[in-house]
DNA sequence: AAACTCGGCAACCGCTGCAAT
DNA sequence: CATTGCAGCGGTTGCCGAGTT
């Protein structure tokens, strides 16, 4: 949005570095009428700021509950383990990290992890990458057999059905196509209570992973399998992509 | 001392999803 | 159902200070 003035066009909105004045104005309009409704808060705080850059200022800086300072190296192997989790989902990574905004771990990331993947990587970083892969190639796994034992359940069910069918009608009791689905779903949930470990509702970080197979049995596959560069791996490409 | 490089960080941009109309 | 506005997200850019040549 524009504004004419004469000798052209201005831009309406500030931009750029915020000034004390600013954060002062936006902190009091946040502290008296809440977080939310950034465009009306600009305006009303008589900021020349955009809500976009408004909200931007106060989720990242002003907020009285951020935590300044460095990373600490517990911070940083919740970032390392939630990043092989779920990839750049960095405000989903930020949950887990009270005090920290998911700009501070994404910018963190880049300095910190990104290059240490391409320069040379010392062990611990190695062996840390393996095990944060594996884990994700656990997760897949599990997946795939959770699909596998779906479609196995389908086919019984269907059979099931088919003889039912086979069967002189009246013999037959009729299961409406809700109960059948409410049976499925509770087969489903039992499945994935023995497939999957519990997770914490609360909070995604600490929920615990599947027991830890043997490390120096596979290891050697694993490091095969591994391309130490693409930390993502191809579920996450792949998920991306579509 | 000047030029250059690099790391760290704040802020912007474009896109998406969702709710209200 | 289509449109619009807003909030939130992830990627990217640009600035600044410190270190190096």
């Amino acid at each position: 949005m524009y504004l004419a003035v004469m000798g052209g066009i201005e831009e309406r909105w500030r931009k750029g570095p915020w000034t004390a004045e600013e954060d002062r104005l936006l902190m009091y309009h946040v502290n008296l009428y809440g977080e939310g409704r950034w465009n009306s808060v600009a305006t009303l705080a008589g900021l020349k700021r955009n809500g976009k850059s408004c909200r931007l200022r106060w989720v990242n800086y002003l907020r009285p509950d951020l935590k300044r300072g460095r990373i600490s190296p517990h911070e940083e192997a919740i970032i390392l383990d939630l990043h092989a989790r779920w990839g750049n989902r960095w405000s989903t990574i930020a949950r887990s990290l009270p005090g920290r905004t998911d700009n501070e771990i994404k910018n963190y990331w880049r300095t910190h992890f990104k290059k240490k993947s391409k320069v040379t990587l010392d062990e611990s970083a190695k062996l840390k990458m393996r095990q944060l892969k594996r884990q994700k190639f656990q997760q897949e796994q599990r997946q795939q057999q959770l699909q596998q034992l779906q479609m196995q359940q389908n086919i019984t069910e269907m059979k099931k059905i088919m003889s039912l069918l086979e069967r002189s009608e009246d013999q037959v009791e009729y299961v409406p196509p809700i109960v059948v689905e409410k049976q499925q779903h509770k087969a489903y949930e039992e499945q994935q209570s023995w497939i999957y470990p519990k997770i914490s509702s609360s909070c995604c970080y600490g929920s615990s992973y599947a027991p830890e197979t043997s490390m120096s049995d596979d290891f050697c596959m694993w490091d095969g399998l591994w391309n130490l560069d693409d930390v993502q791996g191809p579920t996450f490409h792949a998920a991306k992509a579509s």
